[in-house]
RNA sequence: GGCUGCAUAGUUCAAUGGAUAGAAUAGAAGUUUCCUAAACUUUUGAUCCAGGUUCGAUUCCUGGUGCGGCUACCA
């Protein structure tokens, strides 16, 4: 129960009873008390000020005096302005302090009232994981806790993109030029290996598209009518136009139209429609391809300290999806156009038409998502809706999902949930593979841990931990910090990755958290005979200990804000506050010091119930609290 | 061009329509006979522009400026 709830009913009594009219919620504004006024919880006068028919300030006086004559737990008030800041007892946080001591779970809701999937990560299975997909692993990964903290039944999976034009580069770029090259023979890591073929493929076509332009621009054409055609008046129209920017727009079209005339675009594009018709050498390479990814998917993943509950693979939902469509089209939601391909009109919509299936029966990303929900919705009969962390470029695309679903009759269809989070930029401006700029998720790990080690020998706070130990800690520490400077910002916002920021232990970040555990623990080793028992109500207090208390009573709310917004931000930001609270009480008051037994047992409870929370609070955000660092 | 998102201290981020717009970092000045100084204290410094709604706007609405994203038979 937290304050407010607890207030309101007591409030509205009052003031009924005493102006003999009806207080609705909406007039009954409880806010927190800033933090340079006394008080514990501020009531926003200003919706009262025409029932009481006195200015502002009065009107908060004469409230709060009534308040303190009619309600026991408040002790005192302050009026500015138009707010009343109310004082409570000692006895009430004291009370709350024994409560959380009480509660193991403090925070967390153990009954789970419906199932929710929560997709994330979702690779590609032609290239490594990078910078990009830590946030989103982290955010998932994240969010999956949070709901699950906040009462829900949560799955964790992805959709893996093991299918499509993307592995088919990889695939004939190490068939033409690998020579046979293996993880086991190269000592590379799979997924590494793997991206270094797409790598290969892009530069081949790269050199390609050239080719093709330089023969078009003398007349040489070994292309079908209709994209000669086409080259010719995008060439015409480039000629005429004379601003810059629509000058790019049409070199980019024309790039694109060379691009796929390429003799190994046409063969890679050969080599899915293969793959698709199930051609026994095509199939056996791609699973062997993608079976070096995974596993070295599955080395990233543990580093990470990620996991699933059931994975999706697109190859076995894309069919699922091509028969939607079928029967789509039967229902007159999608229509077939005179060259074969699949559409849908969302022109009522507001939007443009989407293409659901090539003109070569091939599948595009977006039947397979028809596919793999409806699959999920079968696998698990009792979801009640799918969240799908995908960066913010595909909100069309989600939209466009969404609506379809609906419109192939899923009544399920309302309860997806796109959690779109925005890029994450570097310094230099944005990730792009082509520029080489792209930071590796294992390097960028490898880099934060080996930070660790230098800051956390450095202190020689840890002498006497075994070897094994050390190292664990310093995982800890890199990835915790790491994980933390991912996700203290708001995922629908943008952020920049600044890479010393990232390993930074100082200020707002996860090893400050961490650090703030890693002292209670070792002040509670010292205490030695310390078990959690109640404190006496008649117990003194500082007002930073009334702070801390406060604090920590907030936590469940901010538990289910973060699950209904879908932010580990404000987990972040709470334990973080949290912790600076703590510290500043640390520097000013003693413990082992106090004499009164009951203050110094208050004090250890306190301090307790301080590391159980950050404990909670930073497992929601998939990071570990050491004991010691 | 169309659709869409963002704009807050030097920098990176906060702020259910409410008080004197908070933190962190960078800058300046301090704190260790005491439970871990990866800490603490003090201090300098900001709402893109112009209107509108409101008792009250960083927040909502309109227009402008700047920066992203989408606008693929890519994913």
């Amino acid at each position: 129960m937290n304050l407010e709830n607890l207030l309101n009913p007591l409030v509205k009594e009052t003031l009924s009873k005493n102006y003999s009219v009806e207080i609705t919620d909406a007039q009954l504004q409880f806010q927190k008390t800033r933090k340079d006024f006394e008080g514990d919880i501020t009531l926003v006068v200003f919706p009262l000020v025409k029932m009481v028919k006195k200015s502002p300030e009065q009107t908060a006086n004469e409230i709060g005096a009534l308040l303190v004559a009619e309600i026991e737990m408040i002790e005192g008030y302050n009026a500015v302005q138009g707010f009343l800041n109310l004082i409570l007892k000692n006895d009430y946080w004291l009370g709350i302090l024994n409560q959380i001591t009480k509660n193991q779970t403090f925070g967390i809701v153990t009954e789970k009232t419906s199932q929710v999937m929560v997709e994330f990560s979702s690779p590609n299975t032609n290239k490594p994981l990078h910078l990009g997909h830590l946030r989103n692993n982290f955010l998932g990964h994240s969010v999956a806790r949070i709901l699950d903290a906040a009462g829900k039944n949560v799955i964790k999976t992805q959709i893996i993109n093991d299918r499509g034009i993307h592995i088919c580069k990889s695939m004939l770029a190490w068939q033409k030029f690998g020579k046979g090259e293996t993880p086991a023979s190269s000592g590379m890591k799979g997924d590494k290996l793997v991206g270094k073929y797409y790598v290969e493929f892009d530069k081949v076509l790269k050199s390609q598209t050239q080719q093709v332009l330089i023969a078009w621009q003398k007349g040489e054409f070994e292309v079908e009518e209709k994209t000669k055609l086409e080259y010719q008046k995008l060439a015409t129209l480039l000629a005429e136009k004379e601003d810059e920017k629509a000058k790019k727009g049409i070199e980019e079209k024309i790039q694109k139209l060379a691009n796929n005339a390429t003799p190994i675009l046409q063969e890679a594009k050969a080599m899915l429609v293969a793959w698709e018709a199930k051609d026994p050498e095509t199939v056996a390479l791609w699973s062997t391809m993608n079976g070096w990814v995974y596993d070295g998917f599955a080395t990233t993943y543990a580093s990470l300290e990620l996991d699933f509950d059931h994975l999706y693979y697109e190859s076995d939902t894309y069919l699922t999806g091509k028969d939607l469509v079928e029967e789509g089209i039967r229902k007159g939601v999608f229509y077939k156009k005179d060259d074969g391909s699949v559409w849908i009109d969302l022109t009522a919509e507001g939007m443009d038409e989407k293409l659901v299936l090539r003109s070569d029966g091939t599948a595009v990303y977006i039947t397979q998502d028809i596919g793999t929900a409806q699959q999920r919705m079968m696998d698990y009969p009792a979801l009640n809706g799918i969240v799908y962390t995908v960066g913010n470029e595909q909100d069309h695309h989600f939209k466009v999902l969404f609506i379809i679903l609906e419109k192939l009759g899923y009544s399920w269809a309302k309860n997806c949930y796109h959690l779109s989070y925005g890029m994450v930029d570097l310094p230099s401006g944005k990730m792009k593979s082509r520029e080489g700029t792209v930071v590796d998720a294992d390097d960028l790990v490898a880099e934060v841990v080996e930070k660790a080690k230098e800051m956390t020998e450095e202190r020689g706070h840890i002498d006497g931990m075994s070897d094994d130990e050390k190292l664990e800690l310093y995982h800890t520490i890199g990835l915790g910090g790491l994980k933390y400077y991912l996700l203290k910002v708001d995922p629908s916002k943008r952020m920049l990755f600044k890479p010393e920021e990232s390993v930074e232990l100082n200020g707002n970040t996860g090893p400050f958290i961490q650090y703030v555990h890693a002292r209670i623990s070792s002040l509670l080793r010292k205490s030695g005979d310390f078990e959690p028992k109640n404190v006496e109500l008649t117990c003194a207090m500082e007002p930073i200990e009334r702070e801390i208390i406060k604090k920590l009573s907030e936590y469940s709310d901010v538990v289910q804000e973060a699950a209904h917004e879908f932010s580990p931000a404000l987990i972040a930001n709470y334990a973080f506050e949290l912790g600076k609270l703590y510290n500043n009480f640390w520097q000013s008051v003693s413990i082992f010091k106090e004499e009164d037994v009951t203050i110094k047992e208050m004090r250890l409870q306190l301090s307790a119930n301080v590391a159980k929370v950050i404990k909670s609070s930073m497992y929601l955000l998939g990071i570990k609290v050491p004991e010691r660092m």
